[in-house]
DNA sequence: GACATACTGGAACAAATGGTCTATTACTCC
DNA sequence: GGAGTAATAGACCATTTGTTCCAGTATGTC
């Protein structure tokens, strides 16, 4: 909390009056982070016409977001996956918001997978939306393994073969 | 605190005598975890001969060990995952046993992808490797989306979408 | 049964938690 | 510039945290 209140500049009084609770602060702190992830991966797609492309481009941005920019920790993971192991098993608010935030990035993973591949290739809904879900673990994974100290090199690879495993969607 | 000493049926003062520090406890309560992890997985192996078979055997493994048998809430997750997310960040010698907890799961991976499919092919070394990452991330992120209040069907969809992905590993 | 040793319940501890209250400051509008 | 409102700092509060201490009770040994 004092860490909290140092950050934001503000003391306990001027909290409290600007949030009910700080169960309160922190949900809207979770629909800011949504709209922010939002137009990031908006923006990470912009221009991009090839699906491989695209998933490499959404895969990269959200690993960029996860890296922790003032380097406290190396890695500070991605709101979303953490606060689901956090707190999401006992609270049912929370976790309601967190589905919000994981149909954002499977959509987003939809949009990508959705475009045509290098050879003009376009996949069927069903894989669309099958794949999109298969990402999301995917990078959540990753995220997983970050936080639990995995080496940069490791966490490269494993990038590497779910995006190779998107590319591979003519199978599924 | 209390819901641990009661959980444990012990006394403050016993519980003290018995670790040198809630810390401490920690550490051995992941020990635990890992060899009891590693002694289902085994198992789940046993007699098992065909590599896809084998790889959906410790899917289904993880997920059950995952799945809260008390019913106080659906989900409680992989310890490994839970803790990483909650305290890998700052915790070095956390990280440190979370490593070897990741790499437990890796070797039971890698050992399930290293057996013939159905055709009685096996892989390349380098693939086994690769794939057994990108499935322990698989399911990490799974849990990380139970977690976050995924419906169990799409769950299952996640689950059998990385299955797929563990099969039409000739082209990783 | 006597005696040392190990265990345990519970009081006590300091520090931190989330939250409230009040007294004062800053701002706005006339 | 003064009245009325909003924002704020900081004291205060109850509760909970992790931990220690002590006094009492089992436990085992001879």
């Amino acid at each position: 909390m004092p860490e909290l209140l140092d950050a934001m500049g503000l003391g306990k009084a001027s909290f409290y009056n600007a949030f009910a609770s700080k169960h309160a602060a922190f949900l809207t702190v979770l629909d800011c982070y949504f709209s922010a992830v939002d137009h990031v991966l908006a923006r990470a797609l912009e221009g991009v016409k090839n699906r491989d492309e695209a998933a490499a481009c959404l895969l990269d941005a959200i690993l960029t977001v996860a890296r922790d920019p003032e380097g406290r920790t190396v890695w500070r993971g991605c709101l979303i996956g953490n606060t689901a192991l956090e707190m999401g098993a006992r609270d049912e608010t929370v976790r309601n918001r967190l589905n919000q935030g994981v149909r954002l990035l499977r959509r987003h993973f939809a949009k990508a997978l959705s475009l045509a591949d290098s050879d003009g290739r376009v996949l069927p809904d069903s894989a669309v939306s099958a794949l999109a879900l298969h990402a999301v673990a995917g990078i959540q994974g990753i995220l997983v393994l970050a936080k639990a100290g995995m080496l940069e090199e490791e966490l490269r690879a494993a990038k590497q073969t779910l995006l190779l495993t998107l590319k591979a969607s003519p199978l599924i």
